[in-house]
DNA sequence: GGTAATTTATTAGCTGGCTAATTTAAGCTT
DNA sequence: AAGCTTAAATTAGCCAGCTAATAAATTACC
């Protein structure tokens, strides 16, 4: 067997290359890669506890709390009390968190050019569905 | 636009959910998944200098240079001098670094599997050739 | 109502990726 | 030959992912 040509390997080259791009493409607008995900999900619905956080972002509670501590510290996001349950703590973007949008959108936008450079319209569709179906979507 | 339908986005969410399998997949061999590409790429070319390794493996030289302090602890390397320049130093596998090759091999054709477990044999073909195209192959 | 089990957040500590800065050796230029 | 520049390895320090273990609150169960 050819270890080269093995999807996994394939694939794990693929994301440390990207996540570099990923990197540089989100800088610009004062945030780290992973920061960006939990900003995503939080554009989506504000307020989430940080278990739902990390089960909607499939990521371990020990990493979004890590990532929260820098979005804290860059003052992206504010922590509050859940009134229902003394465990846990509600997430709420601060201005600056819902302004840094619009900068991170056109970033965004770039990244997924820069991304899909070398491929057809079609094969940016199809890798599009190829990757949605090893999510198991 | 929509974060959740890019290709970056899902790239993303893909590999972290890859490297989860994968890291499952090495342990029984004993070793840690950034220490796995190393070793696939001594066992094509054994006594590679660090600075070949990087450049092949599209990793900074500090990166395969605390790769390789795992690999060294774990015995499954050894450092030996660069004859031609004082600078470099040469990797060679141990025997145990040769011997770990064969379970290694039966465990990436099972991670083979469970990755591209929900596609069709076409589409794992189409999966590999995008992703080829990705790294500019 | 009291105890046990579960849940949430957190801390500690690991690997893996990076950049920046340092050291040492080699090479080039003059 | 001296000095400048380049190159290799390393160190320090950062963020991002993980597991394991802990503390506190809630829930469940008897």
């Amino acid at each position: 067997m050819n270890f080269d040509d093995s999807i996994s390997f394939l694939l794990a080259k693929v994301s440390i290359a990207h996540r570099n791009l990923l990197q540089k493409a989100v800088s610009g607008a004062g945030l780290h890669s992973g920061q960006v995900f939990v900003m995503f999900e939080l554009w989506k619905t504000d307020g989430q506890r940080q278990i739902d956080l990390a089960d909607r972002l499939n990521l371990a509670p020990p990493t979004v709390n890590k990532i929260l501590g820098g979005l804290l510290d860059g003052d992206f996001v504010t922590r509050a009390k859940y009134e229902d349950d003394a465990r846990s703590t509600r997430i709420f973007l601060t201005d600056k968190g819902k302004e840094v949008r619009a900068r991170l959108e056109e970033q965004w936008a770039e990244l997924e050019i820069e991304t899909t450079e070398g491929l057809t319209d079609t094969e940016t569709l199809m890798l599009r569905q190829l990757l949605g179906k090893l999510l198991g979507q």
